[in-house]
RNA sequence: UCCUCGGUAGCUCAACGGUAGAGCAUUCGGCUGUUAACCGAAGGGUUGUAGGUUCGAAUCCUACCCGGGGAGCCA
């Protein structure tokens, strides 16, 4: 029985015959060669059909594919320095599981096209080269993200999704018409429950998916995104920097080993990755609102940075940028105000650099039990609907602090794009359900 | 929600008041090393929808629908 292997094996069965599985992602033919592109998931390896020296009928049915077919190829593997890969398959075997019909040809051919239309096919658009090697991206990002909290003494602990109030009161939220006690909404961040899992388990995380009813129609927002949220109980706002710059560094660290061909694909310039360090560069807010002003921005004391402000800051800086010390009045309820200075918050934003801006905020929670029933008051927000919260500032309360990073934000800066949304198998974005 | 740009062949676009076109895709023909292959030919259109101006509208006007980018908000 000849074996099957998957492309990327190839390099191991030089000079054998084997069967590759998958789908014809180019055929290029003349009167008497073929080149079929064979895609399997795991690679693409070109064909070779020489016409003089295969079977005519294969030749033929070679000859007559169509793109996206589902095929299995059977051949020898041989070393090719002019193949993409280093690898060709001298064809001598093809079995057609499926073949498109040119009457409804694939629609996604090899030129361009604009975004409507590939949003529309994204069942499809996964399949192309540079969606796969995003994916892949995608999938160490997290693996790292991971792997360093459960390497580091932090325990997986998900939070809900349905949820009885708002998190940060903030933001607008997906109302949930199901359940019958009382309005249920869709999570837009686990931090709350978190608190309450950091006092059980002393460092936790969690990572699950995050909904924000803004009606934003921007390449950073999504509707539904993934968020991973690490809370540690006995801590600082510094102690949280520190975490998020480890954690970023070693996220780099592995897309950078392990990733290097998709990175290729993405034409990323990894020196800009290779040259992340920490530790980080750090400003206070008051210092980040006067450069902005040195530097033609509108913004005023007290103001929250625009797009173009996050992009400012960090134009000169060769990595991240943390800035911390935010004023009170812009940041949630939650936050532990500066010693000595009430006005400013305990909160940081971590900003990336190459104009990606904010990839993470977090900070330092209040653990005084007045004073976060003060600002619950402040902020309007019912006592009863966080009476569970408010028991974790009567209980054992200590000093705790967390942050919360965008997944989808991380994977747009380590693979250079333009658009979060490509960052997602399925961008569920305000005009955007399907597919 | 607001601002802004756009909607013409399956796709990407041109034509900007006077006969609706090109490249790619598809079909047919040619080519033994192609890399978004190339060369030749063919088929393919209610110009987003509805109204209006005009001898004549893809083109100008109005409304609506759909999408892109941005603002606010945030990760």
């Amino acid at each position: 029985m000849i074996p099957r292997i998957r492309i990327v094996e190839a390099g191991a069965h030089v000079g054998q015959e084997v069967r590759i599985a998958g789908w014809l992602y180019n055929l290029r033919k003349s009167g008497k060669i073929a080149f079929p592109q064979l895609r399997d998931g795991s690679g693409i390896i070109q064909g070779v059909a020489v016409k003089a020296e295969v079977p005519e009928e294969l030749f033929e049915s070679l000859r007559s594919l169509t793109q996206e077919s589902s095929i299995i190829l059977q051949g020898k593997i041989r070393a090719e320095e002019r193949a993409a890969g280093g690898y060709e398959m001298d064809v001598t075997g093809l079995e057609i599981i499926q073949r498109v019909s040119e009457e409804d040809p694939y629609p996604i051919t090899p030129k361009e096209h604009g975004p409507d239309f590939l949003l529309n096919h994204r069942h499809l658009w996964l399949r192309s080269r540079r969606q796969h090697a995003i994916a892949r991206v995608r999938h160490e990002v997290i693996r790292a993200t991971r792997d360093f909290f459960d390497s580091n003494g932090f325990i997986l602990m998900d939070t809900p999704i349905f949820t009885p109030a708002a998190c940060e009161g903030t933001s607008t939220l997906f109302e949930v018409d199901y359940f019958e006690d009382q309005k249920v909404y869709l999570s837009q961040s686990g931090q709350l429950y978190n608190e309450a899992n950091a006092m059980a388990q002393g460092k936790v995380y969690c990572f699950g998916p995050t909904f924000r009813a803004e009606k934003s129609k921007t390449r950073r927002h999504l509707t539904e995104f993934w968020m991973v949220e690490p809370e540690m109980a006995y801590a600082t706002l510094d102690e949280v920097k520190v975490l998020a710059e480890d954690m970023l560094c070693f996220i780099v660290d592995r897309v950078l080993n392990n990733r290097q061909a998709e990175l290729k694909v993405l034409e990323r310039d990894v020196s800009k990755l290779e040259r992340i360090r920490k530790p980080f560069a750090r400003m206070h807010y008051d210092e980040a609102v006067t450069l902005l002003q040195g530097k033609g921005s509108e913004i005023v004391w007290g103001g929250d940075f625009g797009g173009t402000d996050e992009t400012l800051l960090t134009e000169d800086q060769p990595g991240p940028l943390i800035v911390d010390n935010f004023p009170t009045e812009i940041k949630a309820f939650y936050f532990q105000p500066v010693d000595g200075r009430p006005e400013c918050a305990l909160g940081m934003d971590v900003l990336a650099p190459e104009g990606y801006g904010e990839i993470i905020g977090g900070g330092q929670r209040i653990h005084d039990l007045d004073l976060l029933l003060k600002r619950l008051d402040e902020h309007n927000l019912p006592r009863e609907a966080f009476d569970w919260y408010t028991d974790l500032r009567k209980y054992g309360s200590v000093p705790h602090a967390g942050f919360g990073m965008g997944i989808e934000r991380c994977v747009t800066w380590m693979c250079g794009l333009e658009h979060l949304r490509e960052t997602i198998a399925y961008p569920r974005m305000i005009y955007r359900t399907r597919p």
